[in-house]
DNA sequence: AATATATTTCATTTTTTTTTGAAAGTTTAA
DNA sequence: TTAAACTTTCAAAAAAAAATGAAATATATT
């Protein structure tokens, strides 16, 4: 396999893990795209590569730099803007850790606590609701917290030593 | 609050949170009815409270078999078939994660190995592609298998005592 | 200020995904 | 064997999501 295929293969692949986790296949595949550039790439550049359009190429790096996994760069001298990727992994996946419970997993976690939260009335059908919605609310929280201490210390000797225990 | 608003806002809000993640909205809806729901429920039901097709219906229930989150039972002298839906939520974390790392991670890693060891002609470019595939293939390799570690001894004296330190 | 270069926005189109529903298939029982 | 009760399948339709492209906007240069 030579250098252009294998590219191609690994931006497609990660498009596709992108759209099987809720992420658009296109704003995947410039993530990839950048990830795997050793040297800024601009507009332009992207468009061509995966034969897209302005438009969208505008609108997903917008989407990247929101979750905050990608950077604007500009070169002196040259108007046109560049953009780079965040290269580090464990801060990318802090990153996406913390993004994903911002914007899903915290408002979840708000409803079942509101519809866990409701008057039994005495019922089994009621009481098992509100049992199972009760456990499904300490399980979220706990796995969410789990999660977010896991991505905070992922460079210190307590996280290190837990890594090397477990695996 | 009453129990049916409730219940409805709970399956909305799995449902919704399916589809951020890569499951199919009705597929969740499906699952969320199951886990809130004291007793088997019929296919009949289910088509009624979620206001769907008998095609999507036995679609989507075969998908949550296959997943292994949802069991049929068979009560004695009815034919009608009846479902349930795993409610230990250790065990249920334990097959998503299984599930999706067999369908999306391992074959994902295979690929990262596979464009990762391309033969380097010696320029940055390539270079730089070698060592961030290779870096994400590691990555990804020790992120899958932290969590396959951590479901595998999800209710062992050690699990619980990370558990415990990382609260 | 006028022009040139570049980016963003968003109504419309295209593509992809999901849902429907009716025919085919299966199982149980008389 | 036939019929009744129920489930599955899948081509077609509908709905949802993503992409396009041209006008509007922004920014730098002369």
């Amino acid at each position: 396999m030579k250098f252009r295929e294998a590219k191609n293969k690994f931006v497609q692949t990660w498009g596709a893990l992108g759209s099987q986790w809720g992420i658009n296949k296109t704003m995947a595949q410039i993530h990839a795209l950048l990830m795997v550039s050793h040297e800024p790439v601009s507009m332009e550049d992207i468009m061509e590569e995966l034969q897209i359009s302005r438009g969208n190429a505008s609108m997903n790096l917008r989407a990247l730099m929101d979750w905050g996994i990608v950077y604007k760069e500009y070169k002196t001298g040259e108007r046109r803007e560049y953009f780079t990727a965040e290269k580090d992994l464990d801060e990318l996946a802090v990153k996406i850790s913390k993004e994903r419970s911002k914007r899903e997993i915290k408002p979840a976690l708000k409803v079942l606590k509101e519809v866990s939260s409701i008057e039994a009335d005495g019922t089994t059908e009621e009481k098992h609701f509100i049992e199972q919605t009760t456990k499904l609310y300490d399980f979220v929280l706990k796995a969410d917290n789990v999660l977010d201490k896991m991505t905070e210390y992922k460079d210190n000797w307590l996280a290190q030593i837990l890594m090397k225990f477990m695996k």
